[in-house]
DNA sequence: GACCAGGCACATC
DNA sequence: GATGTGCATGGT
């Protein structure tokens, strides 16, 4: 019970102790509130982190930063104060539409929304348009603090540069990946996407610096984990 | 000036 | 089910 029992897990636990020992704790997520938690997640779709920070920054001194603001608020004024994170008019969109979901469902509380075991939340988060499976895991794990395994381009990049995953797996897969060999654990989970993130960021971009990668001569090799 | 960033919905085949 | 496209700012 906790410790992986398979070679799988002990590989996943070995990068993960690498990656812990390189860029320490990364302490995710930044952020005042859950309901920032969740904005934040919305806001940082396939956008650099420093953008959706001004971002935030403007919704807090338009006093914004509550689920009844925002849904008061023309989408249009909420558009041009998160101009800087990007996709201003979509992402304006989307955190009405859950805002609309959290006071209709949850009368505005994010806490009511994560009350109890609610198995069916993912679900509920994933019929929002605007929410698709990343940003709902991220919601799950760092605002609600549940147990799930996020997958973003990083986690897929750094695993297919080394060679434990083949190209195009699905997110499921590589998520149950994780989540079947490893410790259901909220913090381990936490800690391990934002290393992933922190290595991804650093070493494993697009055009990636794999010779400075502290990963590359460290981890052990072996056969791909998922083929 | 090109490339990139903690995705997603939608169209089309 | 796989693949392609629009959305947009600010940093390198």
């Amino acid at each position: 019970m906790g410790m992986p029992q398979t070679a799988t897990g002990h590989r996943l636990l070995s990068l993960y102790r690498h990656l812990f020992r390189h860029f320490g704790p990364q302490r995710w997520w930044p952020a005042r509130s859950r309901f920032e938690v969740i904005i934040g997640a919305i806001l940082t779709q396939n956008t650099a982190w420093t953008n959706v920070e001004r971002a935030i920054a403007a919704m807090r001194g338009a006093q914004l930063l509550n689920p009844r603001k925002i849904d008061a608020v023309p989408q249009e004024q909420l558009a041009r104060l998160i101009r800087p994170a990007g996709y201003y008019n979509m992402k304006a969109e989307r955190l009405k539409h859950f805002t609309r979901f959290l006071l209709t469902r949850y009368g505005g509380s994010v806490q009511r929304m994560f009350r109890g075991k609610r198995p069916g939340l993912r679900e509920e988060l994933l019929e929002i348009s605007g929410i698709g499976e990343e940003t709902a895991d991220s919601i799950l794990l760092y605002a609600g603090g549940r147990p799930i395994f996020i997958v973003d381009a990083y986690t897929r990049r750094v695993l297919e540069r080394h060679g434990l995953i083949a190209t195009n797996i699905p997110y499921g897969e590589i998520q149950r990946l994780f989540m079947t060999h490893l410790p259901t654990d909220p913090a381990l989970f936490n800690e391990y996407h934002a290393l992933l993130v922190a290595v991804g960021k650093t070493y494993c971009r697009r055009t990636p610096r794999c010779d400075d990668c502290p990963l590359l001569y460290d981890l052990p090799r072996g056969s791909p984990l998922l083929p």
